[in-house]
DNA sequence: CGGCAATTCA
DNA sequence: CGTAT
DNA sequence: GCCG
């Protein structure tokens, strides 16, 4: 019965992740104020400090002032997330402890399970309400009264009593510049130099632009991807780069095409690129990608380099022998006579062996499954770690190619926290949850060697590739290997990292290049300023974005792949 | 025409 | 160098 | 294959 209430619980939250990529977070398709630059000090109260280097919009969100605290026990992570996010944005104030907070937005209902987390007394002198209360004030751009959303029966009262009040007085137009779809002004009136920042389709960095799971033109975008595909297959990794950018940039448009006039101040859509749109709009198919589907040749190399460890170096190697179906790999490989690469030919015959297996999707709530034993095993390695699901998870997919899980050690004096990745990985592997690891962090040990790059302690950045399996008693066992990637992350480097591993590629890339533009360089092990090297440390995921100087934008609109 | 992310592992 | 992230 |  545990079971089934578990599964209900997840099916909702789903739901309720679809509905948020598609309505509630999408920032274009609301009714938009016209055409007016909106964005400088012309309301009121702003303060001056707004107006200069942060192109701080003035929003004063419609919980502004509010001090919240968000309990974290009984909502998971991406739904927590949210919430924090939503709260942020609209200018809540997070407090790292309830004590500090007005109000407390809990998922808990019940007064015993409360008290295992807050204070009863303190408690009384706040509001606690449930965290509907954060999405419903949002849609109605006010703070809602607590009393409506009260979790606790018991506490109804003093949730009334204590419910706080926005200090943002008129509600606000929905900020947050929803791309004007038409072809804004270039607006030179107030020729501050920072005024065009509005992250938007236009940008030539998708980590400035809004790029949902699935786009309006998402049969478009197929088609180029299969395009992209085989350039990738003949290694023509140039000529693929052009296209994943132009369905980047397809991805954050936030309306359906229907006339090439509306692409023009799309980026990275030359002169092919605009031919093969021109050829979708009147056939509602590209014939390139067309015929590429059908050819054995691509039809080949795509199923080869879905093996583990088979790129397409190889994979045409093998096409050019004559193999072509997995069946031939599997005897190729089989006969150990084959001259050349007998040092692959494990890996991919494990690969191979599983292929099968790894290539089946694993839902959101296996996901979960696995991070909860992930942190379970954690949890009794070094109590107090912290771990975050990253990945397309993250990035709100409904289903996932593999889980990525980052974390860290208890925060706490100094790195007491070594060999965490290959203590981990032992420790699931003994409880049977790891079966293969495809990759070992090199052996970094202690003792004399010191370690080329850092400072004093020894890890830095350590990850492990691992194939797991969920145990028989899962109520989500299927028998079914996952491929599971485990990243340790120093703490001050925690956040840098989960924004690394929280992709999509294409976001990460322009990140890259977005932060080198900027003279700083970023990768998942850190922000380092390229003048000196002198490492920058973020301490939430929104200060990562804000020590690149870019706009916040959230994992569900970092989907600027595929 | 140069640049296109950056790094690690076997 | 090829492949993985 | 596109951009500065």
């Amino acid at each position: 019965m545990r079971v089934k209430h578990l599964l209900g619980h997840q099916s909702l939250k789903y739901k309720n992740a679809l509905r948020a990529t598609g309505e509630v977070i999408m920032p274009f398709k609301r009714p938009r104020p016209p055409p007016v630059p909106h964005a400088t000090n012309s309301s009121s109260t702003s303060t001056l400090l707004s107006t200069n280097h942060e192109h701080k919009r003035l929003r004063r969100g419609c919980l502004h002032g509010i001090k919240a605290y968000i309990l974290s026990a009984k909502i998971d992570g991406a739904e927590y997330e949210i919430l924090i996010g939503e709260a942020e944005e609209n200018g809540a104030e997070l407090c790292k402890t309830p004590a500090e907070a007005d109000i407390i937005v809990t998922a808990i209902g019940m007064k015993k399970r409360l008290e295992r987390h807050i204070d009863w007394n303190m408690a009384k002198g706040k509001a606690v309400v449930r965290p509907d209360w954060i999405r419903d004030s949002v849609k109605k751009s006010e703070a809602l009264p607590c009393g409506d959303y009260a979790a606790i029966s018991d506490l109804l009262d003093s949730s009334i009593e204590n419910c706080p009040e926005s200090s943002s007085s008129q509600s606000q137009p929905p900020d947050q510049a929803e791309a004007s779809t038409s072809q804004h002004q270039s607006t030179k009136e107030s020729t501050l130099p920072d005024l065009v920042y509005e992250p938007r389709y236009k940008s030539r960095f998708a980590c400035e632009r809004y790029s949902p799971l699935i786009c309006p033109n998402q049969d478009l975008v197929k088609e180029l991807h299969i395009i992209k595909l085989a350039r990738e297959m003949e290694s023509e990794e140039r000529s693929a780069l052009s296209y994943s950018r132009a369905i980047s940039a397809i991805k954050a448009f936030p309306e359906k095409i229907k006339s090439m006039s509306q692409i023009s101040d799309i980026p990275y859509l030359g002169d092919k690129l605009t031919g093969m749109i021109q050829e979708f709009l009147s056939k509602s198919t590209i014939s390139q990608a067309r015929q590429l589907s059908s050819d054995t040749r691509y039809q080949t190399l795509i199923s080869f380099t879905s093996v583990y460890g088979i790129g397409p170096h190889t994979a045409r190697h093998l096409y050019d022998l004559g193999l072509r179906t997995f069946d031939d790999l599997s005897r190729y490989l089989g006969s150990d006579d084959n001259a050349e690469g007998s040092g692959g030919s494990f890996a991919w015959r494990e690969g191979l062996r599983l292929r099968d297996e790894l290539s089946v999707k694993i839902p959101r709530a296996e996901v979960e499954e696995m991070g909860r034993l992930v942190d379970n095993a954690l949890q009794d390695i070094l109590p107090g770690s912290e771990s975050t699901i990253c990945g397309g998870y993250r990035r709100g997919k409904l289903e996932s190619n593999d889980v990525d899980i980052v974390f860290t050690h208890p925060q706490g004096q100094g790195n007491k926290a070594n060999n965490m990745i290959a203590r981990l990985v032992e420790r699931m592997r003994k409880d049977g949850l790891i079966t293969h690891t495809m990759h070992a962090p090199s052996v970094r040990s202690k003792g004399s060697l010191r370690p080329p790059t850092n400072h004093d302690g020894w890890d830095t950045l350590d990850k492990s590739l691992t194939i797991f399996n969920l145990p028989k008693t899962s109520p989500y066992y299927k028998g079914i290997h996952r491929r599971l990637d485990l990243i340790y992350a120093p703490r001050e480097v925690y956040w840098t990292a989960v924004v690394g591993w929280t992709g999509s590629t294409m976001f990460e890339r322009d990140l890259r290049l977005w932060a080198k533009q900027k003279g700083l360089k970023f990768d998942s092990s850190g922000i380092t300023r390229r003048r000196d090297t002198k490492a920058l440390y973020a301490t939430s995921e929104r200060d990562v974005f804000k020590l690149l100087e870019l706009e916040w934008i959230e994992p569900r609109l970092r989907n600027a792949d595929l």
